[in-house]
DNA sequence: AGGGCGAGCCAC
DNA sequence: AAACGTGGCTCGCCCT
């Protein structure tokens, strides 16, 4: 595979020629070692590059080989393109100690969970990856050695391979990229890679003082609830309690049932859509009540602040950019993208002192997405009224004039508007809006002869997902169906998906072009991309430039947009705020 | 001790 | 009988 044996750059010179080398490629490979995962402190040991016959390792230890600007060139300009296993990581290190902005990505990790199509078992490490695709197997042992010290000839060989596959895998991906028709979605995923980098060094500001007083309003609520719960309990089922202390667990469904049993109230489960039905009873209401602040206590308590990074003093989540098989993002550590939609959290949420945040977010971009690709007239229309889209659609349900609806018929239109697109049935809009199934039924009747292109649509999506055993989002990413046949409740399912991973697939695809372009017009300014929460951004900025900022954001999510829904309009949505709130 | 899983609930 | 999509977090509980 490789001409020529490993060359190991340990000063200025060799690196000129390394470069001189590199830059007349098409193609190059591109892998780091550093000396552990967190950019903000560890360090770039190895940087790797390869060509169809040349292998380099340049020792960053060595000497000063991450300030040499024509490291930062060849990262930053398109070409050649940089062939990387998870970009995003490399990305983050190379960003924070060369000071560059990778460019020019094709990212293997996220071409092999392109071409998995969400299958599941399928890993998506170098070694996995590798194996499946070149059937070659590497000895990954000297992953997490110790970086830091005197380089073994075996750490030299671990890093050369590493970075020697990386070509002959691309071509394998390549072939299989276009035979599956992914490369559009393809592109549009690697060049997002260094934009989710950016952002996750970025990180999110919170302001730990509020945030704080916050916690410990819940958690006096919290105590307050849970004494006076256990003494209702105990008081009320003598056989709970021993030596007159309570013992129940008020955080363990099955105890909490028993004992509601053992009252006399015949709950089957303890959701909270389960104990509403019981709510006139004091206790049930008392744990509803105990439910949400138990909720806000332990997902959004202390545990947030313990994400705060000593040196930057922000958090920096972990993004996983194809994270939902329909190619949404998913976040953890601490996810970002489920704090409470309440003020209360969100004023913690923050721009820094003198800067600002640029909120941003799509208006129904999922039910345009709909409209536009079923080409409905009359949803269409609806659209292009710029009125509100349930009383609309509420008026054409019921065929009465818009002033007449009613606030129960526009609500019944919006639980339609919004459940169809998941593939909801009747019985699941009558569980929505508290209705007989009959009378669902109606709606949904009444629903689908105002947009009979929805109707149609839906139906195909639905039909070509367990036809075909796939679907697809607008920039051609695809989600594959393994199911059986014979099993009503599973092709049930599968029609579900059908009809609704199209749908949230291509607004996943829509938002991730628009951080790409958002990324590239606020390049050189100090804005960033902070968040990213499904058909929303936030971006932070300084307060000085917060009105063009706007703009930009504005500019990019609608033209991202419009690449992908061209017969209706595209509405963004977006504030200027201290805070994330809306 | 720690992994796996379901229940329940937060986001869009 | 049920079944409205995609995720992550925390808990209890059961397992090894």
């Amino acid at each position: 595979m490789s001409g020529r044996p490993t060359t190991l750059v340990t000063d200025p010179a060799a690196l000129a020629s390394c470069f001189e080398t590199l830059r007349n490629q098409p193609v190059i490979g591109l892998d780091t070692e550093t000396t552990g995962l967190d950019p903000f402190t560890s360090r770039v040991r190895l940087i790797q590059f390869s060509t169809p016959n040349d292998l380099f390792v340049i020792d960053c230890f060595a000497f000063e080989a991450l300030r040499d600007r024509e490291l930062a060139d060849l990262l930053e300009q398109p070409r050649p393109i940089k062939i990387l296993h998870n970009a995003k990581f490399d990305a983050r290190m190379l960003e924070r100690h060369a000071g560059a902005r990778l460019q020019g990505v094709f990212d293997t990790f996220l071409a092999s969970q392109l071409i998995a199509t969400g299958a599941h078992g399928v890993g998506h490490s170098l070694r996995a990856v590798a194996d499946r695709h070149l059937g070659v197997t590497l000895d990954k042992r000297q992953q997490a050695s110790d970086w830091s010290g005197a380089l073994s000839r075996e750490q030299i060989d671990y890093a050369s391979e590493d970075v020697r596959i990386l070509l002959p895998l691309r071509s394998k991906l390549v072939e299989r990229i276009r035979e599956l028709g992914l490369v559009d979605v393809a592109k549009i995923e690697f060049d997002c890679a260094p934009v989710v980098a950016r952002m996750e060094n970025a990180g999110i500001y919170i302001d730990r003082d509020k945030w704080e007083v916050q916690c410990e309003t819940t958690e006096r609520a919290h105590a307050l609830l849970r004494d006076r719960l256990v003494e209702d309990f105990a008081s009320a089922v003598p056989q709970m309690s021993l030596f007159g202390k309570a013992e129940i667990n008020l955080d363990s469904p099955a105890q909490v049932q028993d004992a509601l049993n053992r009252l006399g109230i015949p709950v089957e489960g303890t959701r909270a859509s389960e104990l509403q039905h019981y709510s006139k009873h004091e206790i049930v209401a008392r744990l509803l009540e105990y439910r949400t602040v138990a909720k806000q206590l332990t997902s959004y308590g202390r545990s947030m602040l313990e994400h705060i990074h000593p040196v930057t003093g922000r958090i920096h989540p972990h993004f996983i950019q194809i994270g939902a098989t329909s190619g949404r993002f998913s976040c953890m550590d601490p996810s970002v993208q489920q704090i409470p939609n309440a003020p209360e959290y969100r004023d913690c949420v923050r721009a820094p002192e003198g800067r600002m945040l640029v909120v941003a977010d799509y208006s129904q971009i999922e039910l345009r997405i709909l409209a536009d690709w079923s080409q409905d007239t009359v949803l269409m229309k609806a659209f292009q009224s710029g009125e509100d889209l349930h009383r609309v659609t509420a008026s054409q349900m019921f065929g009465i004039p818009l002033d007449d609806v009613s606030k129960t018929e526009r609500s019944a239109a919006k639980a339609l508007n919004f459940g169809l697109m998941y593939g909801m049935g009747a019985q699941g809009l009558a569980m929505r809006i508290e209705s007989t199934v009959q009378e669902a039924e109606r709606l949904v009747h009444k629903y689908f002869s105002a947009y009979r292109g929805v109707e149609r649509w839906l139906r195909d999506a639905g039909e070509h997902a367990i036809r075909d055993r796939e679907s697809r989002t607008r920039s051609g990413r695809l989600v594959r169906y393994e199911f059986d046949e014979s099993d009503r409740s599973q092709t049930a399912g599968i029609a579900r998906l059908g009809k609704n991973v199209p749908i949230q697939g291509t607004s996943a695809d829509i938002t991730k072009l628009a951080m790409v372009e958002l990324d590239r017009s606020l390049h050189g300014t100090d804005a960033f991309i902070v968040n990213t929460i499904h058909d929303e951004l936030v971006v932070e900025c300084d307060e000085s430039i917060a009105d063009a900022t706007r703009d930009s954001v504005e500019r990019a999510m609608t033209w991202a947009g419009r690449q992908f829904i061209s017969s209706i309009p595209v509405v963004v949505e977006t504030m200027v705020s201290q805070a994330w709130n809306k």
